[in-house]
DNA sequence: TATTGTTATACTCTATAACTATA
DNA sequence: TATAGTTATAGAGTATAACAATA
């Protein structure tokens, strides 16, 4: 009995592993091309990153993971763009700080509302009980994801 | 208070957009670096979208949101893979059928067992009672996601 | 000598434009 | 003439290898 719990159990966990991750990827496509027009996605997510702060290429390319190589490249483009910019480490000559200017701010602000709008107007069609539903279920959504 | 209440309604929407995308796309960017090491992510989908039987290079194109010349492309790697095949259309002489060989149904198969380990490992680590209120709240995203 | 970042070069994926075959 | 698919060519993104500057 208890080998049979274990593969009833088991078979649950695969069945759902697998219908989340198809729901989660169809979101994230339909996000994703519904959205961004004004900035290619993973330029975008590289000023998402400097929402807090300033960052090293090391630490963006390590979070994005890219090379080192690839970092540099998109940096080099957003930079050209005038929407991030590079600063001198203070204690460290070899390392770089990458901040986004007040261009990048804006331009990240404008596309993360375009993007949103999709998601809102997908969600704006359901029943109050079923936007709390996913209320409630995402800290368990965000623990999947790893965070 | 029909202003306040509609203003309050909208907040609560945009704020759920946001965090429902942030959890489905990390979700997703996980499940893409954990998983896919046999094949490229592009060429998995489309032996995915052949998985109920033949299509036409127009409409895996269109699926997959690429145009056709590259769809064409994507499909002579996976040919010369040996992982899908041509077939002629039997209504009309412009079309042509892709199917699943045998090998790539195999790969398929493998890969896609590969991927639903990390996000099975993820399930595993939650409660039951998560897991049966994400079991719960699919049918909410598979709406979201607009199927 | 190790680390951070960049430059050099090549490969993959995608796109637009032009071409072939069939309806 | 319109449609389905392919071929030709180019652009964007990423990777490995080699290089420069600093710790």
């Amino acid at each position: 009995m208890a080998t049979a719990r274990s593969t009833n159990t088991e078979d649950e966990l695969t069945s759902l592993a697998s219908d989340l991750r198809l729901a989660c990827q169809q979101i994230s496509r339909r996000v994703r091309y519904e959205g961004t027009l004004a900035i290619a996605p993973h330029k975008f997510s590289v000023l998402a990153r400097l929402g807090h702060g300033p960052l090293t290429p090391g630490e963006l390319a390590e979070i994005e993971r890219v090379t080192a190589p690839s970092m540099t490249k998109t940096i080099n483009h957003l930079a050209e763009a005038g929407l991030v910019e590079r600063r001198p480490h203070p204690d460290d000559g070899r390392q770089v700080l990458i901040s986004r200017t007040p261009a990048g701010d804006d331009l990240f602000d404008r596309v993360a509302g375009q993007r949103d709008t999709w998601m809102s107007g997908q969600l704006s069609e359901l029943s109050d009980a079923e936007r709390a539903e996913l209320r409630r279920v995402l800290p368990v959504l965000n623990k999947v994801a790893g965070r």
